[in-house]
DNA sequence: CGGCGCTTGTAGCAAGTGCTACAATAATGT
DNA sequence: ACATTATTGTAGCACTTGCTACAAGCGCCG
């Protein structure tokens, strides 16, 4: 096995524990017991913390857009539609851990993580980009737009408990 | 002064704190610096950390509904007014900080921790419920419910440099 | 005054943090 | 076979974390 092999499995096994165990959980031992190597090995492939973490979030982001491929209607739909159907995806038990890194990532670009910063808005221009595409609108940008802004909306307040909140929301709309 | 007082003193303190750094910067030693105490002493009036960052959480709650007494229309008003009315106001500099506090409990509480769980949640349903009662319809409850999850949408994109987004969802509301 | 309880400082513990120095092994090419 | 390089283990450092044992100071009541 190569040591690219090596360094690509290993970087699979991160990917679970974070969205697992989320990034707040995920310092150097407990990662390593994960990816079952050491930390010593961690910092063999990965120059550093941060750009070990940068590169964990971007193959969860890849992992992300694959498991969207699966969910992507063979035409585009009209708002609603979409958003009915999206609004029900994050919410299921496969997604939700994205969304929970997702909203993890967003509170540390809050507060002034630079790496966290800078993929925190890659991972959200692709899946605005992607939301844009599955869009059937006269003014897909703004219909895009919006329908970000509702989507993060329901996984902000689903994370404090606040679903039915959500339902509310969204029940006139469907 | 009593120690009611300077418990009381203190918690204002902290709360300075963590407005300002945020709940991952506030372990215990420089939350007690920045209070002008000593950790040990942190520990004689709280009887724990979570206790403390509760009781601190709580009072950052307090001091919001006292900001927001002053952002208050003397009548309800329609939806689209008052969404955009709230949505400057949160991405104001006096506000923005509770915003990303309120962010990292949400964080915290999809990642499991029972005290956030439970306060954001009270935050979040007081926020509801001070939302309504600024509301102006004929639907109340699903009125506040798509103007919850669209402010707290806005908070998630604007955390992750994409208040661009924000703008362009709710330009075409005004 | 004397004792008693509230308040506070000093010091430290055990665990965990990112990271590194050093050396031993394994592989690789000449 | 040998020298060089890549890979890995062991051990540790300096630091932070929440929390605690101990004792000294303090005021208050008898």
């Amino acid at each position: 096995m190569t040591s690219d092999e090596k360094r690509a499995l290993i970087l699979d096994k991160l990917a679970d524990h974070v969205l697992a165990h989320g990034l707040s959980a995920s310092s150097l031992r407990p990662l390593a017991k994960a990816a079952g190597t050491s930390d010593r090995m961690l910092l063999y492939y990965f120059t550093d913390k941060s750009a070990l973490i940068a590169e964990v979030l971007q193959h969860i982001a890849a992992r992300m857009v694959i498991a969207m491929e699966g969910a992507t209607a063979p035409q585009p739909l009209p708002y609603d539609v979409l958003l009915a159907r999206l609004s029900a995806a994050l919410s299921d038990p496969g997604f939700a851990p994205y969304m929970r890194v997702f909203l993890e990532v967003a509170s540390g670009a809050a507060n002034g993580d630079a790496t966290l910063s800078q993929i925190g808005e890659a991972i959200g221009r692709g899946f605005l980009d992607w939301g844009k595409a599955q869009l059937q609108s006269d003014t897909p940008d703004i219909d895009a737009a919006r329908l970000m802004v509702t989507l993060e909306g329901t996984v902000f307040l689903r994370a404090i408990g606040m679903g039915d909140v959500c339902r509310t929301a969204l029940g006139t709309i469907e």
